[in-house]
DNA sequence: CATGAAACGCTAATGCC
DNA sequence: GGCATTAGCGTTTCATG
């Protein structure tokens, strides 16, 4: 085997993107609401400069949108999981797809992972009770003839750096 | 076994929070960049009405912040993994701790799940290429002399309906 | 492509109901 | 608590270098 390791710790340049861009990307997506004024004196340019840059980032769609984050336990919703969905396996393609997309658009589910390994997609959820886990994975989950089993991990913390854009 | 099903699609009313603040958490959530006006006017009541409903909103910690959502892949970082990590039983809870604290601030982390169940954690990471999956999880991830297992899955398909906060 | 100037629109505070 | 008003500030456009 190869013993050769290439440690990237911060390994991208996106083409496009250089250090100006970069320095934007990184300010809004820590905070969002950041004026204009204060992000343009953050880098150093003038305002219709981090401005004229910012919108090319999102006409480019690097930026996909800005979003507040939710405190799921001040909602109601103290009790969040992660729920590991393996399908059947003569599943066909389009009932997966249908099982997407039918709990993508459930009201408790935060994000849809769709993965390759031990389990087809994760599910992510926040409910208000140990009960309405069980409810959901049972009604919503189980209830697909496509899946085949499920395995629930309750969260006890969690901690997030970024906001990752929907796969388009 | 109790055969009675509670199904609660749409369960939570959180204490506090009224029909008018819930559609504003709803609506910034969607797009945290709205203006004030427009919220205002969504919602049907005087633009100071609004503001001061957001500003509660935000004092009291039910929106967290506001995040910009990036495209990973315009940012050169085109591959998304879940790696789930499982610890050594005789892991101590300081080791834990420090184990969670160092993955979370490393840059290829997007978001770490502390979860009970088969696995301890799961990091979801976006990097560049194949090989850098594998270089997280040998460098970073197996590395760790508190890490027994872990197990890798590719994100083929991602999609996120709202941003939870970390837990604080 | 960055900049300064200027018109426009929004935010945020205040007092009133 | 909701509302109208208003002063101040930020945004956004545009001509210029």
């Amino acid at each position: 085997m190869d013993a050769k390791i290439t440690d990237s710790p911060n390994p991208v340049r996106a083409v496009g993107l250089d250090d100006l861009d970069q320095r934007i990307v990184e300010l809004l997506s820590r905070d969002g609401r950041m004026t204009n004024a204060e992000l343009a004196a953050a880098v150093g340019v003038a305002p219709s400069t981090a401005h004229t840059r910012t919108r090319s980032l999102l006409d480019r769609g690097v930026i996909a949108g800005f979003h507040a984050s939710l405190d799921q336990q001040a909602l109601g919703r103290g009790l969040q999981a992660v729920i590991g969905v393996t399908l059947r396996g003569g599943s066909r393609h389009d009932s997966i797809t249908a099982f997407a997309e039918t709990i993508r658009a459930l009201p408790q589910v935060i994000q849809v992972f769709f993965v390759g390994g031990t389990d087809d997609f994760l599910v992510h959820i926040a409910v208000a009770t140990t009960a309405d886990v069980r409810d959901f994975v049972v009604n919503h989950i189980s209830a697909q003839a496509s899946v085949a089993t499920t395995r629930t991990s309750i969260i006890f913390d969690y901690h997030r750096n970024a906001v990752a854009a929907s796969f388009g």
